[in-house]
DNA sequence: CGTACACGCTATAGTGGCTATAGGGTCAAG
DNA sequence: CTTGACCCTATAGCCACTATAGCGTGTACG
């Protein structure tokens, strides 16, 4: 049973080192058994769990968020309501950033036709558009 | 002349009180003149200035960009390339993230479909899809 | 005139999710 | 035995606000 450096866990998962540090501090994982050196020395069931983070993460899931579902996670025989409820709101949430972000993006599409860069700022159509 | 407190000016942004002096200390907009009693006065220039700020924000670009952008559209004679390529360039930008967010919002679909929230955590469907 | 209450002021700390820095200690290779 | 890669803790910084504490000001009503 060898155990892995925080860097081997940081290699492993894609994780940062510093950010492992912090994940620890608030939680996330738990604290790891150390070495003699004090150097903190992780498990492959480590490895899964920051993995398990790693994704939900990606997948824009706050930090408090991930606090729950490792929680649900790990109680077999509860109900995975709470799980499913958790992943139907938050794409709600992500629906609604993509449609703000769409007409952001159009919006500066428009912009950015109307204006070719070749005036002076006093007949810039970007400016024009923006200032009251 | 009358002039506009805070709240005023608060009112026809949409910019909250707090935020307006966070701008002032941040160098966006000017320290305006200051009345008897130490309130701040502002003039129909500082509503337009705001806006413009404000729409700024709206569109997404950070401070810095802004105060950019200001100092650009302020020099009336210098030409408007310049912000041309800074549209140009966040508008990338927001496109990459919009990109993402699509393939974020098309794998919680996923998830959100493959769990109805019937069965317990130890078959749950999202929970097996994200641990490894 | 008094007082209640909205509004204003400054200064400071907190948010989330890291990232950077300082100032050290540990360990394996050459 | 020294070099250099790695590790440790503690603290501060980032962005764009937001919240809090502890005051002062201005006005409407009785």
């Amino acid at each position: 049973m060898k155990s892995l450096s925080i860097g081997d866990l940081a290699k492993a998962t894609g994780v940062k080192v510093v950010t492992i540090r912090y994940y620890e501090q608030a939680g996330l994982i738990p604290p790891p058994l150390r070495t003699e050196g004090n150097y903190r020395a992780y498990t492959a069931d480590d490895v899964r769990r920051l993995q398990f983070v790693r994704r939900l993460r990606a997948l824009g899931f706050t930090l408090d968020q991930i606090r729950d579902l490792l929680l649900l996670s790990s109680e077999k025989n509860q109900a995975c309501n709470a799980v499913d409820r958790m992943t139907k709101r938050h794409l709600k949430e992500v629906q609604q950033k993509l449609h703000d972000l769409q007409l952001l993006a159009s919006e500066l599409e428009r912009l950015s036709q109307c204006c070719q860069g070749k005036g002076r700022i006093a007949e810039c159509r970007i400016i024009e558009a923006l200032a009251p």
